[in-house]
DNA sequence: ACACGATTCGTTTTT
DNA sequence: CGAATCGTGT
């Protein structure tokens, strides 16, 4: 093997073998690239993140940079700790030195230390998507948005949207009224924005892209200085995202920019919905001119079956790079199918599936996940899992600093470190409630109008017994800030979260139990945040000099930055910050984990969106019916079913051993029964590969009734609750394990309108009925007519008939 | 200021 | 069906 970098000293040939020797052929080249732009497609399981970690260190091993001189960049604070760490393991480095972390987190590390530059406060506050929405729906109520033309959620969708493309309001092109008046309130959002000292997430790209677009110095300091840029998960970045990365690094030809190499997999695009762009992949590939190209279709983590069925599936999508996974580890199992009567069948049969698996065949409850497509879903499992008593842990709740109440002490702490921050003030000034009713902060906000200044600017200027109450208020505030000065973070939390009298007030609540505990875990997370000042902080902007480049010209210890441009602008003073300033950034940041349940060792469920880069010995997808999975909503965007097809292949690459993929005849949605068809992606599965192994019963008539068939599950009481339609007797095949039959009937007969059949409306021609749902005068039918679409039909008022 | 009925509206989500 | 929000009444 060669390798064609500069001649190593030996003991570092002796310490790149020992890195390098567990890497398979594509792995290792990947990681001995020149340093060039590169482009690694790698598919799920194929050791990505080990390629990535691998080559940072190979690259500081060998000499070839510095610490200093890297760049890495993810999507998720749990993937830019699980570099540092593994970087870590691999080799004896300080990883201070290096600028990894997530791209919102890098951006604020950017503000921070170019505030002035940024025209920002020193001490600008991050706004949440809740804080976001609750400044827009002020901003609409201030300027007399009707909301019910302008919903505020659509407004927020709306503003980020733009800065997702780079776009402020000036930028946006108006076609019609409604985008005019848009525009007009994302203008006035910007300037409210700027006035409180605040940035929403979008803000903290847009702003730092836009420091760079503006400054060349900076631009070619930060272009000088990192040497090799790695960006992770590089088909999720969006159109700003992507061109922040060109500004950084500079297209060929521009100059001293360092190298990227992007790693990712655009079969694992799950995101366009929120602006992720795919094609950011191409267009890598032709403006960097990118020569390096190299696939990773090893898999390590599944057999063959399961890894064929991935395949098989997603070689249906017709916009892809193309990638085979292959793996070493033989067919396996087969992936198993059921098909269940209702939601709470399957729900029933998956509780006894899993205990099977625990019991048996010794699976880790930790290591079975039950997927779904969208968490209204998760409450039928919950609901069995309880029953059953398993250990289990939702994935997708609310998350630690996003509670209330700990939104609540945040607030104060942001109000002592801002002000101005209007939106804080608003959150706390009448919590608890300290007499400041809604006609007292009316009055304050017409003064802070008129004065244009903030809300606590515009409180010495309010009169009568309301201004006394909120002096009262604004010197409470005041004094914290005083009393706190010099005391150490944990100190300031207490005493917060005491004077303002929050714990009391919970303590008062006759449930308020749990928020006082949350409240008191607030203070623990402020201490061990201070105590692990140094782990765990890639992407928060951290006090004291961990910011390299952001010292004087003058300073010493510039790692990866030889020629050094006087730049006056690289004030120290960024990076001085107070232990206070650095935890909100971190809670603004990173929203913490939702409630871990006791660390016990309990099965996961989650959305397959949240299963996203995990993996585990036996997975579950449920309901995979057409309008669940493939979602209806999906199919709008013309991408839609291929991102749901992605959908589907991200879920199958999480199974190691075992994989069920599950549906079901019927489904409790919005309090109604609907009649769903097993999906279509049963369709686009090698059939070699699966065993049914749900018992094809007769339908609900004996299947149900008979409280137990031949699959061996017992119906629950819940299932024989439900009411169900009467059941034409179908002819189901009752052979066990072979491929289904096309579906069946499906539908309530009373007006025989089925899903599969063939119908004739006299406007949209003819169509195929996709679902039925609801019985008599609810009765829907859910029509695809291949001329004008999809669509849903009350089966009382459309004129339907049967072809 | 708050509590309680009425109503509306239901993908996916990280930062 | 169930949550989250809304509006009215005390």
């Amino acid at each position: 093997m060669t390798f064609d970098f500069e001649a190593p000293s030996s003991a570092s040939t002796l310490a790149s073998s020992r890195l390098l020797a567990p890497l398979n052929e594509e792995q290792l080249k990947a990681v001995t690239l020149p340093a060039e732009h590169a482009l690694i497609l790698a598919g799920a399981g194929s050791g990505k993140t080990r390629v990535l970690t691998t080559r940072i260190a190979w690259l500081l091993q060998t000499g070839q940079v510095t610490p200093g001189g890297i760049l890495a960049v993810t999507f998720t604070n749990k993937a830019a700790k699980e570099m540092v760490v593994r970087l870590s393991a691999m080799l004896p480095v300080n990883v201070r030195g290096m600028w990894i972390g997530t791209f919102h987190g890098l951006c604020n590390r950017f503000l921070r230390a170019h505030w002035q530059l940024a025209q920002l406060p020193q001490t600008f506050q991050i706004l949440d998507t809740q804080d976001q929405l609750s400044a827009i729906k002020r901003l609409c109520k201030q300027f007399n948005v009707d909301e019910d033309r302008f919903p505020p959620k659509q407004l927020q969708y709306f503003i980020a949207g733009c800065k997702e493309d780079g776009q402020r309001a000036a930028d946006v092109p108006v076609r019609d009224d409604e985008t005019r008046r848009k525009v007009e309130i994302y203008q006035l959002y910007e300037e409210q924005c700027q006035r409180e000292g605040v940035v929403d997430f979008g803000e903290l790209m847009l702003r730092s892209y836009e420091l760079l677009r503006d400054n060349a110095h900076v631009r070619e300091h930060y272009r000088r200085r990192f040497r090799h840029t790695l960006v992770d998960e590089f088909q999720d970045t969006n159109k700003l995202q992507y061109a922040w990365l060109k500004l950084l690094v500079g297209l060929p030809g521009e100059g001293s920019g360092g190298a990227i190499l992007a790693v990712g997999d655009d079969d694992q695009s799950i995101y366009a919905f929120r602006g992720a762009r795919v094609g950011n992949m191409a267009d890598f590939v032709r403006e960097f001119q990118v020569q390096h190209q190299i696939k990773l279709e090893q898999n390590y983590r599944s057999y063959s079956n399961i890894l064929d069925s991935a395949n098989e599936l997603i070689s249906h999508n017709k916009t892809r790079l193309g990638k085979t996974l292959r793996t070493d580890q033989g067919a396996g199992e087969p992936v198993r199918v059921v098909e269940s009567v209702s939601d709470f069948a399957e729900a029933q049969w998956l509780v006894d599936e899993v205990r099977q698996l625990v019991k048996q065949d010794d699976f880790e409850r930790k290591e079975i996940a039950l997927l779904y497509r969208s968490n209204a879903q998760s409450r039928v499992l919950e609901t069995a899992l309880f029953n059953a008593g398993f250990p289990y842990r939702v994935y997708g709740g609310l998350r630690f600093f996003e509670r209330a109440e700990i939104k609540h002490a945040l607030a104060y702490l942001r109000l002592m470190e801002n002000p101005n921050d209007d939106t804080s003030f608003l959150r706390v000034v009448n919590f608890p409630p300290r007499g400041i009713g809604a006609r007292s902060i009316e009055q304050l906000q017409d003064v802070a109008r008129a004065a244009g200044c903030s809300l606590h600017d515009a409180v010495s200027a309010t009169t009568g017994k309301a201004g006394a109450n909120l002096a009262a208020f604004v010197a409470m505030v005041d004094v914290l800030r005083e009393q706190t000065a010099g005391k150490t973070l944990r100190e300031i939390i207490d005493l917060v979260i005491d004077k303002t009298g929050l714990v009391n007030h919970y303590r008062a609540e006759k449930e308020g139990a749990d928020r006082v505990e949350n409240l008191e875990e607030l203070v623990n997370a402020a201490e061990s945040f201070v105590t692990q000042e140094g782990f765990g902080r890639s992407a928060v902007a951290m006090p004291q000099g961990s910011l390299g480049l952001t010292q004087s010209p003058a300073s010493q210890g510039l790692v990866g930055d030889a020629a050094d441009a006087p730049v006056d602008e690289f004030s120290e003073d960024g990076v001085t910050m107070s232990p206070l300033a650095a935890f909100l950034t971190h809670a603004a940041l990173e929203a913490g984990d939702n409630q871990a349940q006791a660390g016990e060792d309990a099965i996961q469920l989650m959305s397959v969106h949240a299963s996203k880069g995990l993996e585990f010995d036996a997975v579950f997808i449920t309901g995979l019916e057409e309008g669940l999975f493939p979602h209806e909503n999906a199919m709008n965007d013309f991408d839609g079913l291929e991102e749901e097809r992605r959908l589907m292949y991200v879920a199958i690459t999480r199974a190691r051993k075992r994989l069920y993929l599950s549906h079901s005849q019927t489904r409790m949605l919005h309090g109604q029964t609907r009649y769903n068809l097993k999906s279509r992606f049963f369709d686009e599965l090698p059939e070699h590969c699966l065993k049914w192994i749900t018992p094809k019963t007769a339908g609900f008539g004996t299947g149900v009734g008979s409280g137990m068939n031949a699959g061996g599950w017992t119906n629950t009481p819940a299932q024989n609750r439900q009411a169900r339609p009467a059941w034409g007797q179908s002819s189901l095949s009752t052979e066990t394990y072979k491929s289904p039959p096309v579906p069946v009937q499906k539908a309530a007969p009373e007006h025989g309108i089925t899903a599969g059949k063939q119908v004739f409306h006299t406007k949209f021609g003819e169509g195929k009925v996709l679902a039925v749902e609801g019985t008599g005068t609810d009765a829907r039918a859910q029509v695809n007519f291949p001329r004008h679409g999809i669509k849903w039909l009350a089966l009382s008022v459309a004129k339907l008939t049967l072809v």
